[in-house]
DNA sequence: ATTTACCGATTACAGTTGTAAACTATGTTT
DNA sequence: AAACATAGTTTACAACTGTAATCGGTAAAT
């Protein structure tokens, strides 16, 4: 039952087909191309892997096929950031989440977003965040 | 030259050692015992690729090893989260985070931590990201 | 001294990923 | 009509992952 996962060479095929769709496996090939040193058949075994984990949809056009997204970038970003945080103990999601700031180049109006919604969190945000590691795993005392 | 890179399953061998060590095989098996159904074997397995790809450092002690780490948490998580930033263009990193920031539960302190930190950030923030995808990989217009 | 328990190392084996060639069928060009 | 180009599909194959059994050696227990 594990959602099918998208691979980082699948997610560069994603980032084309997010950008534009439909699209044909020609064109995604042709964009790659800047980029990555692919054959057509790679992209179009990248292609296939997505359409068969139900990442890309694949609408017939004479004898070719329109591909176009199947989940969105949001939701796929989403839940990359998840698999990440669940990585670390829930206390550290501060720390890691301020490492991401401090390695960004953010725009002021992207900072100032992130201020009000801190701003926001705080009113509601606990005095400690519990940690739910097993022992072991992280140095929080329970 | 690729730096191997440390599996989900071999994460949860490293938060353990990160969390003790030196620490045995037993040890980190009985440890995650707690979490995983995994059999000692599999166990061996991981820490075994581990210690092959320079992440843990195995000291002889009697007939078994003390493991220790040899890389660090935090370089290890901020190794992942530019893997993640990676995949998004540059000018999403601010919503990536932002996204992060609302699937988090984070503490008061985690908060004006942040808040200093993009208050510092502001003081040099581009009014704009410049985004550095190739044509075709974003929506941004170049 | 044997047997037993336990250590790391080797082998196993299927599934995923990266990368691509070969194949089949159908349009296109000459 | 024959040759060629091109679309998707199938097959390939090594490396990496997840999960573990087995092996070979030694320390411990009887």
């Amino acid at each position: 039952m594990e959602e099918p996962q998208i691979s980082p060479s699948e997610w560069e095929v994603m980032r084309v087909v997010w950008t534009t769709s439909p699209i044909t496996s020609r064109e995604i090939s042709t964009i790659l191309n800047e980029k990555k040193d692919w054959k057509l058949a790679t992209t179009k075994t990248l292609i296939g892997r997505l359409v068969k984990k139900g990442m890309l949809t694949a609408e017939p056009n004479g004898r070719q096929y329109d591909y176009s997204p199947a989940v969105t970038e949001e939701k796929s970003v989403e839940e990359a950031t998840e698999a990440l945080l669940s990585q670390v103990c829930t206390k550290k999601a501060g720390v890691t989440i301020q490492m991401m700031l401090e390695n960004s180049t953010l725009s002021l109006s992207d900072l100032e977003a992130l201020e009000d919604v801190i701003k926001l969190k705080k009113e509601t945000a606990p005095l400690e965040v519990v940690c739910s590691c097993i022992p072991g795993q992280c140095s929080c005392v329970h």
